[in-house]
DNA sequence: GACTACGTACCAACTAGTTGGTAATATTGA
DNA sequence: TCAATATTACCAACTAGTTGGTACGTAGTC
């Protein structure tokens, strides 16, 4: 039987107590003590499960891409029949996620390549996996809708895949700096609007 | 005369070093002793100009607002009659500027509230202020190509002019993510793209 | 009785910020 | 005009607190 995702050990406590505060802290401004506090658990517990506060970083990525593929796995949208419908229902999702404190829908992977890209390299590397996988999700079902509506698009699926990964991150930032969710709704809206011009007739 | 722009003095040796060692390794990431390395001063230069680091980064971004607004003044496009043309013309300007390493054509601004957001009130403030002015000028020229083709869009120049600003953030996070502006040409691409389809007709 | 999973106590290096001083530059006053 | 004075700009050395990381002890378990 899997070991994973049960009995609230500290290594399950620190990975998720990370996405929270490196999210509200940024990563070089997150201290290894404030992942303890934060997870109720003593600094020995930490040095015991993670060999550095980067390597906390990168197991964080993963965790953070596993959890993230879990929730868009169970969105409704997939259950759509038009793979066009699919596309749309997932950046709808996507906006429908934008709630709460800004700390709460923003993307920890973003957040930490920021600072680490050129710093420390498994993490960039890390939060790269975690982005271009999401991303391959959404460009199946973008390949698909092209192929539906026989379209022979200047551009690929793959780039507007990335796409929308760029538009969200950028609506991140912009919510950042606006204190709320709402300056990224718009930002969204955009996207979805240039989705639907894209496949129009 | 003013006194401004002229021999380099610590404070202006130390404002330039910020935009380049914060935005290679983040603002938490950068240390007061490396932005003085950087620049050539002592700790005591540093704390004589700018009474915390804190204040700096503020500094810094209001710095980064006054070279960024002289080079978008000089850039050719603002000559196009058309504003859409001037529109077109920002974004193949965005575009071109992506080039050399990340770190020099990554934003400072947007770095920095990714990291202070939560922490540090001023520091957001004066990177909202320096995203929000810069989109204004941009705003001014869509709401001319609104008006010049008689549109009745249902989005807004504001929020446009945002979006852009938005997708630009968001292509210098998958260019940090990826190692090269490649990607975030794509995502320039993209945008224009929807812009032209917003004008269409 | 070996091994995993922690907790407690601790440290060396680093961090932002201070202190007390000096050189250069303005400002003043006769 | 020029010395006296004040102010600014800067430097080197220091400090109090923080940081990531370690050493070692212990409780439970196979």
């Amino acid at each position: 039987m899997p070991r994973t995702t049960s009995k609230p050990n500290a290594k399950t406590q620190l990975l998720d107590a990370a996405l929270g505060v490196i999210r509200t802290k940024g990563y070089s401004g997150t201290t290894v003590d404030e992942l303890c506090a934060a997870a109720g658990v003593t600094k020995g517990a930490f040095f015991h499960h993670f060999k550095s506060k980067d390597d906390l970083a990168v197991a964080a990525a993963d965790h953070w891409s596993e959890v993230t593929s879990a929730l868009f796995a169970a969105a409704p949208y997939h259950e759509l029949a038009d793979p066009f419908d699919r596309v749309i229902g997932y950046l709808e999702f996507r906006k429908a996620l934008l709630r709460g404190g800004v700390p709460e829908f923003t993307c920890l992977v973003g957040t930490m390549v920021q600072e680490t890209y050129e710093t420390a390299p498994p993490i960039r590397d890390a939060c790269e996996r975690c982005i271009s996988s999401h991303a391959a999700t959404l460009e199946a079902d973008i390949e698909a809708a092209i192929a539906a509506r026989r379209l022979s698009p200047e551009w690929t699926a793959a780039s507007l895949a990335l796409h929308t990964q760029a538009v969200l991150q950028g609506a991140f930032i912009l919510a950042k700096a606006k204190g709320g969710p709402e300056i990224a709704a718009e930002s969204v809206d955009h996207l979805i609007r240039y989705v639907r011009l894209l496949f129009k007739r």
